[in-house]
DNA sequence: TATTGTTATACTCTATAACTATA
DNA sequence: TATAGTTATAGAGTATAACAATA
């Protein structure tokens, strides 16, 4: 495999092994299990915070597997939801999603039947958007889902903890 | 543009819409600024973890922009930087990255002469990883910035707050 | 001119599968 | 057979730019 490296990595990667080749070659088992240090890492707000992200969006898909819903579609069923007749305009920047991606969003939720686009009768450039029947509906078992989902992070951090989070948090709503 | 809708959707869109002409077609401003509520929304960890998130990442970008590294090339010289000589299969584990992304972040960290592949003695299919001299002088710089990083998150969020979340969320180091 | 929704492109990230060399 | 590194692909997510219809 060394030897496929020098012939398939960049020149540049190449030149600097050769360049060093008196230098430690093996880690001889000195990191044999989990006693990796983290260093710096572990006061950098940003890491603990995307570790966190991970295993929460994980946990959200994996309770709302059975209804096919990621995090990032709940959101905008829960705001429409909240706020019928809002503009695509207004959900993407509340939410603070490109609104060009929203457009897709929205095509997944209405090939589903759970959101409509509605001509608005005041700006001609513009929908206004509202749950279906059939979106109100599957909304509130969203709802109930995620609840469970919210249950699990309780469980994971501590009721507490997650109490305190969402108020050290709640300036980023 | 509810023309070209009509034309240029998909079908089942187009149907929802006419079988609900009579549902409210405007919001009258309804939503004029910034009173969109989020309902659910608000008492769920995981969109605050995400807007808080992407806050920090965008930071912590922007603060070592002038460097050119990303949070994640950081997080792979810093583990490496602490504990060299490691596989790239420990670092993948340790920072829950796939091993298949890592052999692109660490192609253009030995592109820049940052990291160096030293070919392990022990297990000629494995890679020792290293810190090249110049690697460790840059990453010295970088620490330094995120440390300025981490003042800002401080300013954002406040100082006890900065600390409580990193206690909160340290079992997910 | 500016804005809304749309389309398109590119780049990052995540998740897989398959392949080669090696264990 | 199993593992380490690599390559490739597909899908989200992010960031832009450009366009048509409309304001």
């Amino acid at each position: 495999m060394a030897i496929r490296q020098k012939t398939s990595r960049k020149a540049a990667a190449t030149a600097a092994a050769i360049r060093r080749p008196r230098a430690r070659a093996t880690n001889g088992g000195a990191h044999a299990g989990d006693d990796i240090g983290l260093d710096a890492l572990v006061g950098h707000a940003g890491y603990a915070v995307r570790r966190f992200q991970l295993w929460i969006f994980q946990d959200f898909i994996r309770t709302l597997a059975t209804v096919d819903i990621r995090p990032t579609q709940y959101s905008v069923m829960t705001v429409i939801g909240a706020n019928p007749g809002l503009s695509q305009m207004a959900v993407a920047k509340r939410l603070g999603i490109e609104r060009a991606r929203l457009v897709h969003l929205l095509d997944s939720l209405e090939e589903r039947d759970f959101v409509s686009r509605i001509p608005s009768a005041t700006d001609r450039r513009s929908h206004a958007l509202h749950l279906t029947a059939r979106g109100k509906t599957a909304l509130g078992q969203f709802k109930r889902l995620a609840a469970e989902h919210e249950r699990h992070v309780a469980e994971k951090i501590g009721k507490d903890n997650r109490e305190r989070l969402l108020q050290i948090l709640a300036c980023f709503n």
